[in-house]
DNA sequence: ATGGCACACGTTATAGCATAACGCAATTGA
DNA sequence: TCAATTGCGTTATGCTATAACGTGTGCCAT
């Protein structure tokens, strides 16, 4: 799996996302970088579109919000999974973790084919309380 | 589980939604009710609030649409589950089906204790294509 | 080198989704 | 009766996302 050559509008998103301790709407990244030269909505998207493209960001689906993908922070990339992400989101704080699991993903796969489904994609979203909130 | 005495616009928006082939937007819900006399997105937003709380009605979170609850379908209304709900998606004809699975629900819920998260509410939707589609 | 292509970018405008804030009317129950 | 609650209607606004247009740049096949 190549490491993306991304481009400035990319990085500075991706960026913005690694940095923030909490999903970010795209309207806030946009005014985060307005000092980086962002004026326009579209910036942010597109450079979204693709950072997803490249499995370096999860948009949030229950918020309407984007996180960077937390294999980002491994040092070694190679442990980059591309197969059902599940996001534990916690109500209070913000804060999301990311975890994959081979059983559940086993135990959907089943459930759709029993239906006759081909899976394109699967969003998995946990909203809760985490530990340090409770 | 008491039979809830709806509302006039409860009523309108749950029947809307009950016989609509696929997941339904809120101003959708609004355009089909004009005749009705619904002129304003509150007016539709409000009873899906409730029909909500009542478990009548949900949320598809990736496509901000909603959908009356399969289970409404049963004769036997006693059947009425109260656990995670996963949508089957199908991005062509947009039918969803909905299904439970205790054995996933197990599953996720074990996940979560190891990272000692209260869970409040999961989403899990599937977008692909089902069986007529493919 | 040059023409064609793909792609990122910038901008303006618009579409689509959701809620705030106000006031009124009906219901309930102390 | 009075207060509290709930649903309703309306206006205005805010947040999220994309359409449509044009520009510039790099690449590479001819």
């Amino acid at each position: 799996m190549g490491t993306h050559a991304l481009t400035k509008n990319q990085s500075l998103v991706l960026d913005t996302l690694t940095h923030a301790e909490a999903p970010l709407s795209a309207y806030t990244i946009l005014d985060k970088l307005r000092d980086h030269g962002f004026r326009a909505p579209l910036q942010v998207y597109r450079a979204l579109e693709k950072l997803q493209e490249f499995g370096l960001v999860h948009r949030l689906e229950s918020l309407n919000a984007f996180v960077a993908c937390s294999c980002r922070e491994d040092h070694d990339h190679s442990h980059h999974h591309h197969g059902v992400t599940a996001f534990a989101i916690c109500e209070d704080c913000g804060q999301v973790t990311e975890f994959h699991d081979a059983g559940m993903e086993e135990r959907l796969a089943v459930l759709v084919k029993n239906q006759h489904f081909k899976t394109e994609k699967t969003t998995i979203e946990i909203r809760g309380h985490c530990q340090n909130c409770t």
